[in-house]
DNA sequence: CTGTTATAGAAAATGATTTTCGATAAAGGA
DNA sequence: TCCTTTATCGAAAATCATTTTCTATAACAG
C-alpha cells in the first residue's frame, strides 16, 4: 500500500475550491481580493480591503461588498465590531477565538476555550464568541516610544 | 450606632443619578426611552426602540440615537452584532456575559467567566467578550410547534 | 421665579451598503 | 480550441442607517 501525502491546501486554495464547488466563478477580481485579506494579519473595513486590492489591479467596491457577503455566508470571514466600526477578516469555518489590537487591528487567533463544557439551562446553545481585546505587542513598544 | 439600610437602587435610577452627575439633564424623553429600555429584555435595534417608545409619548429618533451613544459611552449599553444588525440592550457597568437568542432577540445575562486567570503571550488584554448564540426555551417551544 | 445652557426635533447631509442592468468573461462541453 | 451558458463585473442610482445643523424649548441651579 502507498502511503497517502496528505498535501496540505492553503486556506485560499481550500476557499477556491469551495466556491467553485457551489458552483461560483474564481474571477481574477476575486482571486485579488481573497489573496489580499490572506496576506494581511488585521481586520479590514471594506473599504481598507478595496483600497488594498486596488493597488494590484482595478476592482470595484461592488465587487468588494458583495465577496465579502459571499466569504461570511460560508464561513470563510469573521466581522468584528470594533470601536463602531464593522471588520473582516479571513478565517476557516473552524472553532476558535481572537485576540483584537484596538489599535492596530491586527488579530491572532487564541485557542483555548472551555466552553464545550458549559451548563445552560433553557438554552440550546449553537454558538458562541470570544473577543479578547487589548493592545498588541508592537502597539504597546510604540505608545511607550511615544510617550518618551 | 445605627444600622445603615442600604437601599439596592434600581439600575435606571442609578443612570438617571450618574447622568445628573455628569451634568446632563433628565428630559422626559430621556426617561422614557431608558424606561422603555429597561422594560424589555430584548436587544433593540435604535429603530425598535423608537418605536416602542412612540407607543408611550412622542419622541424623535435622532434622540434616540442620542440617548444610546450616551449611555454606551457610560458603559449602561452594550451592542450585539446580530444577524448584521447592531443591536442595543441595558446593562450596568460590570463584568457580564451574555447568551442572546439570534431568533427572538431575548438576551440573558451569563456569570459564569474563567478569563481572568488566562495567560496571554505579547498581548496586553483590556477587555473580553463572550456571547453565547443560540435559541431560548421559548423559540425552541415554538419551533417545535410549529413543525408538527 | 429666572437665567443659563443642555437637549429636542425637523430637515439636510453624510456615509455605508445594496440594487439595477447592460457588458464581460469564467468554466464546462462539443 | 472554440462555443455557449450564465455568473460576475462595475458604474450609477437607490436605499438605509446614522450624524450634523440649527432654532426653539425646557431642565435645573441659584
Amino acid at each position: 500500500m502507498v502511503a497517502e501525502v496528505e498535501v496540505a491546501k492553503t486556506l485560499t486554495d481550500e476557499i477556491f475550491t469551495n466556491l467553485r464547488g457551489l458552483g461560483q466563478r474564481i474571477t481574477k477580481e476575486r482571486e485579488l481580493l481573497i489573496l489580499t485579506l490572506d496576506e494581511t494579519d488585521k481586520a479590514l473595513t471594506p473599504y481598507e480591503l478595496h483600497e488594498l486590492a486596488s493597488n494590484k489591479g482595478e476592482i470595484g467596491l461592488t465587487t468588494t461588498y458583495r465577496l465579502l457577503e459571499t466569504l461570511l455566508k460560508n464561513g470563510y470571514v469573521e466581522v468584528f465590531l470594533v470601536n463602531g466600526e464593522l471588520r473582516y477578516s479571513l478565517c476557516r469555518p473552524t472553532h476558535h477565538h481572537h485576540l483584537v489590537c484596538t489599535t492596530c487591528y491586527r488579530m491572532q487567533d487564541f485557542d483555548q476555550c472551555d466552553f464545550g463544557s458549559i451548563e445552560l439551562r433553557d438554552f440550546n446553545s449553537s454558538s458562541h464568541r470570544l473577543e479578547i481585546f487589548g493592545t498588541c505587542s508592537t502597539c504597546t513598544l510604540n505608545k511607550i516610544r511615544i510617550s518618551n
